[in-house]
DNA sequence: GCCGTTTTCGGCCCGACTGTTTTCAGTCG
């Protein structure tokens, strides 16, 4: 068993022990320990031989004896038996926004509901507001929130699929016989959620290729096999399909794959593109040249434009990886992080970074461990120390200060203006109205202090809508006072999404690809924020934290 | 269930809002 899937049964089990209104504490500590395990960089296999599993924080003999039994037998009796009180499929019901454990709890004891289908059917029936404590207010919010899971239903995160995708496109291209493997389709454009893996290969012996390729560990079932098709269902219920084509059409397929239907139909029109017929081609590059196109970037085809660019030759030079030279968005243990600074800062040299920014949440946001004045003192006097023993890298002094329900901040200014770099973000009040919640950014941002607004809306893919903003109007404030615009990195937010981005390079309002890190295989999410600033068009000069290190520090300067 | 340089027992992080009610339990970050 992997890390996150031991955790996913400690959060379940910590799920179901809620429900069953077992001891708080005891509820706690289960889930701090799914979080350790959640964000360990050891494998816990190794640990387990070793006979270290008692040294994570947090896990002592009850949990250590799960963990041990999960990790030998792929099993856990405490588990199982509580899973005979509520079902799994409970915990679906939990993903509703506004819908907690004791009123799942209600809905499963009282109507025996243990799925999305059978409660819908039952809030539309009006039998939800007639369960004691439960109003029609309660039915509304479960419709609503049925209704934003259905409209993404079956989707996952380019988080989960993505790294899922490359694993089975690294087994297909090691196997006798497949000269190519590419990853395809949405994944390859980098959408923030995608229905499917979907895979090119080039092989000469169609059969052969495919009966080595359903061997993959990975693969839970084959629903559909043909000659040039293999398709089915991987882990965590990801869909995959995988193609076979002769390695002399492995090209012009994978353009053909790749492209979003719109933006295939404009080849075939106006471009005449016949993946089948056409000639000897080796490389995308070549099968847009064969055009008289130059080479368009997985990212942008989605024909919003990306054609008529190409025709013009006026295609963006996008902003890559590799262009970003510092993080300014990063959690230390000093407030929910999982790691001591030094360790982040080790990290971020290793990734070719020349500068950091540690920005732990604020005083007002107690439940993430947010700093006070005395501890950010203190805690600045810890990277002053870090600073002095190294010349070639800086960790900046930061904070992600809440904004407040008014729009001002959870810090005065006497105490921002001694920070290197301050992210302003919401974490309350997400139902104020459209013209409330823009005033309330708008007045963070003329905070001449506040440098980035962090995650702008909000929105957690599958889990939660953003919260209303007026993006013009945002867009102006930026650009009048200077401040950028976060694309949070994380792959649950991807928050500025790809349309803002866009409308931001625009306005002259720039953006900072930031990770939000919570540990530092987290450091690493920036692929996914880089990601959606290409699929919104951003160039290098876009991205604030594309600059060196004197650049940067002296543009903050210029703010103030 | 975890933890401990005051502790092996008795603490463990909280504050605001919302919905269902008429004073408080549930939810969220």
């Amino acid at each position: 068993m992997t890390n996150r899937e031991v955790a996913a049964v400690l959060d379940n089990i910590a799920d179901i022990l809620q429900m069953k209104n077992d001891n708080p504490f005891k509820v706690r500590a289960y889930r701090k320990a799914a979080g350790t395990v959640y964000h360990l960089e050891v494998d816990l296999n190794i640990l387990h031989r070793q006979q270290r599993l008692g040294e994570i924080p947090g896990v002592g003999t009850g949990v250590k004896g799960i963990i041990e039994e999960l990790l030998t037998t792929e099993e856990c009796h405490y588990y199982s038996e509580l899973l005979a009180e509520y079902p799994p499929g409970v915990f679906d019901l939990l993903a509703l926004p506004g819908i907690g454990h004791a009123t799942v709890k209600i809905i499963y004891d009282q109507l025996g509901i243990d799925n999305l289908h059978d409660l819908l059917q039952a809030a539309l029936d009006k039998k939800i507001r007639a369960l004691p404590g439960l109003g029609a207010k309660t039915e509304y919010t479960i419709k609503k929130g049925i209704e934003m899971l259905q409209k993404n239903a079956g989707k996952s995160t380019l988080g989960l699929a993505l790294p899922m995708a490359e694993l089975f496109r690294e087994y297909l291209q090691s196997l006798d016989g497949v000269e190519m493997a590419a990853v395809t389709g949405s994944i390859r454009r980098c959408k923030p959620l995608v229905s499917d893996i979907d895979l090119l290969i080039a092989a000469r012996d169609f059969e052969a290729t495919r009966e080595r390729a359903r061997n993959y560990r990975y693969i839970k079932t084959v629903k559909l096999e043909e000659n040039d098709h293999l398709q089915g269902l991987l882990d965590y219920n990801l869909e995959f399909e995988v193609i076979l084509v002769k390695p002399e059409d492995f090209y012009p397929r994978l353009v053909w794959t790749t492209g979003s239907k719109a933006h295939r139909q404009v080849l075939a029109q106006a471009f005449g593109f016949d993946p089948d017929h056409h000639p000897a081609l080796h490389s995308e590059a070549e099968v847009y040249q064969n055009m008289n196109l130059p080479f368009i970037p997985p990212e942008l085809r989605e024909n919003t434009g990306e054609v008529e660019a190409a025709t013009q030759n006026s295609l963006p030079v996008l902003v890559e990886v590799k262009d970003i030279q510092g993080d300014l968005h990063v959690h230390s243990d000093w407030s929910d992080g999982a790691c001591k600074i030094v360790d982040i800062a080790n990290h971020a040299r290793k990734l070719g970074y020349s500068y950091i920014a540690i920005t732990d949440h604020s005083q007002s946001l107690s439940i993430s461990g947010g700093l006070n004045r005395e501890r950010l003192q203190a805690q600045a006097r810890v990277i002053d120390e870090l600073n002095a023993s190294c010349k070639d890298f800086r960790i900046l002094k930061g904070i992600e200060v809440d904004i407040l329900r008014d729009g001002s901040l959870d810090f005065e200014d006497d105490i921002l203006k001694e920070l290197d770099i301050i992210v302003a973000s919401i974490h309350s009040h997400f139902k104020l109205n459209r013209d409330e919640q823009t005033a309330r950014i708008i007045r963070a941002m003329e905070n001449k202090y506040v440098n980035i607004i962090g995650h702008l809306t909000g929105r957690l893919l599958n889990r939660r809508s953003g919260y209303e903003v007026d993006v013009e109007k945002i867009l102006a404030a930026a650009a009048q006072n200077n401040v950028a615009l976060e694309i949070n990195s994380h792959p649950d937010r991807l928050d500025v999404d790809e349309n803002i981005v866009r409308r931001a390079c625009a306005c002259g309002v720039k953006l900072a690809i930031n990770s939000d890190a919570h540990d530092l295989n987290e450091l690493a999410n920036v692929s996914y924020g880089a990601a959606v600033a290409r699929r919104g068009w951003a160039q290098k000069s876009d991205v604030l934290n594309t600059m060196d290190l004197k650049n940067f520090t002296q543009n903050l300067s210029n703010r103030r």
